[in-house]
DNA sequence: TACTACATCAACAAAAAAGTTGTCCTGATT
DNA sequence: AATCAGGACAACTTTTTTGTTGATGTAGTA
């Protein structure tokens, strides 16, 4: 009858998570106290662009996909959130409203743990406020990076460079192109879905991938590497 | 580029809406600087069960629908909810998560504001404060009639009342029937999909309803109450 | 001026989801 | 033991969504 789950299994999990194996007991304890797991199934949201953000939303299982919406019903994805991953960050110690959405690929256990829990235990504790402090310069890195290529490459390069970061999600994920539709693909490039359907076809033909029903094979890492370089 | 809205047009809403009139200008302005305004998306979640509630929302325009998640994949439906509505007060004074989902079924305009303006402002405006037992109450003697309905009625009352309980939004929403699956109705009655089907064509052939495509038309309303009442 | 790099539209094909129906099984009620 | 209500499953049809392709239009660039 609950979504709420509070199994012995579970519980381990947040202790195992990497990133809070630095904490102290009691800090543990503090976060334990301010959070709560919640089932996401596949296509819900995460979270909503525009909505109150009281709290940051810790992955355990499952993958989502983050995106930013635009007004006349289009939107650009940013990343593939991966399980260790936190949303939600940007709006815990600014602004307190999500700047962007994100949705479920696959079912996904989730930790909700409130702000104040984590403003708290930052302050505390200087490592775990560094590995803040690092994922949040991550997260400004690839948002520079996806904002460099909106500006200044054009299709080929785009595509090319979205099938490469998808990719990389292959090891931990090998259906991890089963899980996003053209139309997907093409807003990670910010191309349209025709375009996208289009250029993957010609990349099939000059032999960087291979479609293969939805998934895609990237045989030419260079190659694409190197289109998406010269954008 | 932003979900969240503030025109002129936008801004007339929260004033115009019957049940901010009785709030004295400083009260408005309380809501008003604890609120954001999002636009969900037909098929986006306005509230996932379990997640934390640090806001209530106030449903401008649009319709949605308010569910219980089950564990094996299985949902009840509990109401659907329109312009003028709150949802999520049931977490505002007491618990802090949302026990139930809700989804849009139309694309919504929804309200955020904050739990503490709307607390403050219950304790300091009487009248605002009625207006929000009376919301409980009726919430509150809707799920008991869903309960009732749950524990006593079989089959034929379940659907009968769901087909009469969904038809009263006709008025106002002609297209309701189309915005809601065979399951949606199944699950609103707390039966299977399989059944529910059945059920339809079989009220059909004794002329209660007529199913035109997706529109269900109510033909003998005295004859559904009946059922409905005999359970 | 002609060309490039796309988006947009329309038409269609393919795949997925929703709806329908009959059959069977189970647990409760008579 | 017999009956009944109703869920589960399987097979099938219909509808909706997604994917694909070619044609057309347009703004910026060589």
């Amino acid at each position: 009858m609950k979504t709420i789950l509070e199994t012995d299994n579970e519980f381990i999990c947040d202790i195992q998570a990497p990133c809070f194996q630095m904490l102290l007991p009691e800090e543990v304890e503090l976060v334990r106290g301010s959070k709560t797991q919640v089932l996401f199934r596949k296509g819900d949201h995460l979270t909503k662009q525009g909505a109150f953000s009281s709290y940051v939303l810790f992955i355990i299982s499952g993958l989502a996909r983050q995106y930013v919406e635009g007004n006349n019903n289009k939107s650009h994805n940013l990343r593939i959130i991966k399980p260790g991953e936190f949303v939600g960050l940007s709006a815990v110690f600014t602004k307190n409203t999500f700047n962007y959405s994100s949705i479920a690929l696959t079912d996904c256990q989730v930790f909700l743990v409130e702000k104040e829990a984590i403003t708290r235990v930052v302050k505390q504790n200087g490592l775990f406020g560094f590995t803040m402090v690092k994922r949040y310069c991550e997260q400004n890195a690839n948002l520079f990076d996806t904002l460099r290529t909106v500006l200044y490459k054009q299709m080929n390069g785009r595509i090319a460079e979205t099938l490469l970061y998808i990719d990389r999600f292959k090891n931990d994920t090998p259906r991890i192109f089963q899980l996003l539709s053209r139309k997907d693909i093409a807003d990670f490039a910010g191309i349209s879905t025709e375009s996208a359907v289009k250029l993957l076809k010609s990349f099939e033909k000059d032999g960087f991938i291979e479609l293969k029903e939805k998934d895609i094979v990237v045989l030419n890492h260079n190659g694409l590497a190197e289109i998406s370089r010269k954008g």
